[in-house]
DNA sequence: CCATTTAAGACCGTTTTTGTCCTTTTTACT
DNA sequence: AGTAAAAAGGACAAAAACGGTCTTAAATGG
């Protein structure tokens, strides 16, 4: 359970070779996809939606790609995950407006709240910079 | 992401429902299934998985029905979980022998090993007792 | 034997995942 | 201006997972 999809796994490959370059390089996303064994398309996909969250910025045409947003160090692992898996919930009960009809699923409630929190702090606590030059 | 299934939210239902009872009472899936507002059919597969691992014992025609495997205290909300949507693995690389071969992905994997800790360990923390008695 | 209740497995529709493919737009270079 | 190189965007599709249902068999008590 609780698993990342290939998206996220993708998303994260590539963007953390991204923050490994020097910084305001333009790479291609060919490149970066046969560097980290993604498929193009794919991580093409998962690159534009970064894009309009700022987390990289892009240029097309001749001379274009990808390069990061904003300085590794500014990029958090719970950003990135966030922005392609969604926000982390760990059960459906913590989406709704305080409404857990159920009671005994409300004595669960508090659990899986610290269950996101915790997730949420570990990886709040991770920058593209501590990933990209390995730890 | 990091989203319990219905499954898994049914299975807790289910099974604190099970721990609210006397202790040795038996109790049928129909009354469960009525109680907690889940798909009576589905509610029996998870008991049925529940009863192979010894989560719950169960006694089939008049008068059967299911209830605990052992005390409310001596069962985790991490085994309900974890019987029901397998080990927690928040990410494909944990489940391997060890061999992450992507350096990249390999810089990521120990976050990934404190976000499946502090998942069990807070999941660890939680009996069925403590759901039953609402805390 | 008969009604009841779980056990086991086949089956099935829907949604999500995991991509591909094609067209359009933007850009740089000649 | 024309062309080649990229990313942007959308449609499409196979495969897997999810969320169940249904049927048949086996056990049990009366």
């Amino acid at each position: 359970m609780m698993e990342l999809t290939r998206k996220g796994e993708y998303a994260i490959r590539g963007i953390v070779y991204l923050a490994k370059q020097a910084p305001g390089k333009v790479i291609l996303v060919s490149e970066v996809a046969e560097a980290t064994g993604v498929p193009q398309t794919f991580l093409a996909k998962i690159f534009q939606s970064f894009a309009k969250l700022g987390l990289v910025n892009s240029f097309r045409g001749t001379g274009g790609g990808f390069l990061l947003g904003r300085p590794a160090a500014k990029i958090t692992l719970r950003q990135v995950v966030e922005a392609v898996e969604g926000p982390i919930i760990p059960n459906r009960c913590l989406t709704e407006d305080g409404s857990c009809i159920r009671e005994n699923i409300c004595t669960v409630h508090p659990v899986w709240r610290r269950v996101q929190g915790e997730i949420a702090a570990i990886l709040d606590g991770v920058t593209l910079e501590d990933l990209a030059r390995g730890e």
